[in-house]
DNA sequence: GTGGTCTAGACCACA
DNA sequence: GTGGTCTAGACCACT
């Protein structure tokens, strides 16, 4: 499914939220699709049980997933009306990035290109 | 010259190296300006003088201050050779980031305008 | 494991450094060997835990400790790559001290059966 | 002269007296030469006369300059009988600078061929 | 004046 | 248990 870095900085919980994020955002996770179990996760990524907990809370908190007592967590619906905060964030997030690459001598037409692209698979996919 | 959130889960020296980094990556900050001392910081910002030593000696790991003794700290020129690891990284987050903008529903051609306008303005400053 | 000299002008956060860059270089401390816990390593050597910890912090940054969160510290794997700007610094160092060690008085023959000797041993060990 | 890197993190100081040792101890200096006046050097180097005047001490206590008061600081003789303390340290160093070389990879036919030149080269010069 | 080091002790998050 | 952050305050070295 994915691999922890258990030596990188971030947080084990943090990475499985992020890592879910992704899966769903990219749509290779779909809607009502259901996600392992808490004990199940634990193996498959080798952590303990309580660090899953953690992160499948945090994805719940977030509307990414939904839980089903006695049955399970799975994937919640896209959001229906837009995220302002959420979205307002990652453009804050987008600005800083293409200050950095431009500060770091990457071309606009680069940047551009590479956005372009990721549209594009974006839109693909859904 | 900008603001602390002492609430925030992010650590403060790491807000305030973030912060110092976009006032250099944006120009607002020029190379060879001398940045406030550590205690005259300590006091705009309302922290412990420690902990804006740690956020001085990040940026100084990280190539964007340079510090003479006895004198004070000023900030860095802008790399000379593109720092492959740093733009690897960005273009991870920039995908990361467009693929929620997509997901919340943001259409390609809003994206593609902000990313043009900001690596304008980007342009422009320098 | 190692003294520290409280009396000496070098810091003792640099003496730890040093002295576990020398056991790692020397193959005394193996890949993913763990050290000391920060408190342990405060308590054995009779410092601050802070100035521990800064020590590590400088480890990991040049790549000598990793660190897992909740865990400890780990010795890394060695460099798979050389590093050159490492390498560059040491030679320039070598040269000094053969300049000096000349200066003294000490012969060739005596400086390069040291050498000779010291590279055997890093073989030997490896 | 020599070249002081106000960026470095070595004490200015410290940078004036190092260059002096290895400009003594490749010959570049000869015995009874005189150096230039506090104030002059102060000039060439383009720093505060205190800074020269504590370099000059050190030098002094190590017995690489003598004094002659209203005449100047002029190089010392080299050392007639082998000073046993600095040979033992540069020989520490140099264990611990042959074992991160080869830690890094260096072969030890590379770094025998380095020390043997720099031999030579210090024996041509005297 | 500047930055650098160190201590003592508190509190937090993660596993 | 682990490392990470922060504060308050002291002392040092360099310019």
């Amino acid at each position: 499914m994915f691999q922890i870095d258990l030596k990188s900085r971030k947080a084990i919980y943090e990475q499985i939220v992020d890592n879910f994020k992704r899966l769903i955002s990219t749509g290779v996770l779909k809607k009502d699709e259901k996600v392992p179990s808490i004990r199940e996760m634990a193996k498959i990524l080798a952590v303990n049980p309580n660090t899953i907990q953690k992160a499948y809370r945090e994805l719940e908190n977030q509307n990414y997933f939904y839980t089903i007592l006695g049955q399970g967590s799975f994937i919640s619906a896209p959001p229906e009306f837009t995220n302002v905060k959420e979205i307002r964030a990652n453009y804050g997030n987008l600005k800083t990035i293409i200050n950095e690459l431009m500060f770091f001598g990457e071309s606009e037409e680069d940047i551009l290109e590479f956005v372009r692209k990721e549209c594009a698979n974006s839109i693909k996919r859904n």
